[in-house]
DNA sequence: CAAGTATGAGACATTTGTGTCTCATTTCGT
DNA sequence: ACGAAATGAGACACAAATGTCTCATACTTG
């Protein structure tokens, strides 16, 4: 990114500094470039000579976290499975993952390589939409840009479920699903068992 | 709130500056007392004489904000209606308020009056939910919490809705509140016409 | 109209964060 | 172990924002 010529960084150093940068973020969005370098061990020299800027840590950190939950989810994703229980994979998948991630739902930098991340995230939502579409697990006359927006959203309620409620993140994913999907109500069709 | 003594404050004044904070923070969270007082087109001795610190004019406005909006639901709201009507009806009446009360949602003052009133519309919201597992809208089994945290962040999704996408709140309400009690999916009960 | 007072303009000190640079020290690869 | 190179500590310059103060001006009220 911001490699200086006759500048490597050890592995080492750049783990401590992106690592400490992701546990900071999260406390406390403002979060100095100090206040990293401290947090990582780092001089605050070594902090500047990788990531000139803060801007350039910001997009390197963001980046890098972007990318390891789009491979998470990639993970545990598989085409051929029916898309509502690629949803709950997803689910299942991202909410325990909001600890580390969730800084990046702050971002206001507006940077490019986030903004395509981020993108990308959105594509593979909006493609699971079409297919729950195409399943009739979603209705047609629901705009898919609300379901995905809404999915993304329900992502972080489910996030909090778990770290500050201590849900589990099975029962919440199944509870995200449930909601998205069937919503909040009764389900008259199940047994009669509801009023 | 920070009157200096000696030191009345012009209606005119105030309301200009209230205004500006309003719309300058919805375009940047970070605006700073400068940028403040050229948008409201008063002086920045003026500003801070009325605002003595930054930390009192985000406390001034954003209570304003918070009661302005409590204000509206109360509006609307008629013990006496079913609570998904009265549900609907706060959707109705808050999802176009998004663009003049956005900047809350990234509120990281902690202060406690900020805190109090947005403690307001959470007891609100959750009164209305017991009322609407009473009535069979949500199931027994929902958490409660879980009901009240998805409602609110669904108000910002279809704040969206209107704002950038450009659907009416009337569409935008009635699919909210069909998102909320029974999900994004197909109606299995209604008239057999969905595939 | 006249007195009182809120306001505007701008200077000022202070604080805080950023980014650069140097040099001694430690670490790593060969 | 030796030499190259990354690191740590700290000084430094710089920029931006905050908050205070003064004084002349404009407005409002009686």
């Amino acid at each position: 990114m911001t490699r200086a010529p006759g500048h490597a960084i050890r592995p080492k150093t750049f783990h401590a500094i992106v690592e400490a940068a992701i546990r900071l973020l999260n406390s406390n969005v403002d979060a100095t470039m100090s206040e990293v370098a401290r947090a990582a061990g780092v001089g605050r020299a070594t902090l500047h000579r990788h990531f000139r800027t803060k801007a350039d840590l910001l997009r390197a950190v963001g980046a890098c976290c972007i990318e390891e939950m789009n491979a998470a989810v990639r993970a545990v994703d598989d085409a051929g499975m029916p898309a509502s229980d690629r949803l709950y994979a997803m689910l299942r998948t991202v909410i325990p993952l909001g600890d580390r991630y969730a800084f990046l739902q702050f971002d206001t930098s507006g940077d490019e390589i986030l903004r395509a991340g981020y993108q990308a995230q959105l594509d593979w939502t909006t493609a699971l939409v079409e297919e729950l579409k195409t399943e009739g697990a979603i209705g047609q006359d629901v705009p898919t840009r609300w379901a995905v927006a809404e999915i993304d959203q329900l992502i972080w309620v489910a996030w909090t479920a778990v770290s500050e409620w201590g849900l589990s993140p099975d029962d919440t994913a199944t509870l995200a699903q449930r909601t998205l999907l069937r919503g909040l109500g009764t389900f008259p069709l199940d047994t009669g068992q509801s009023a």
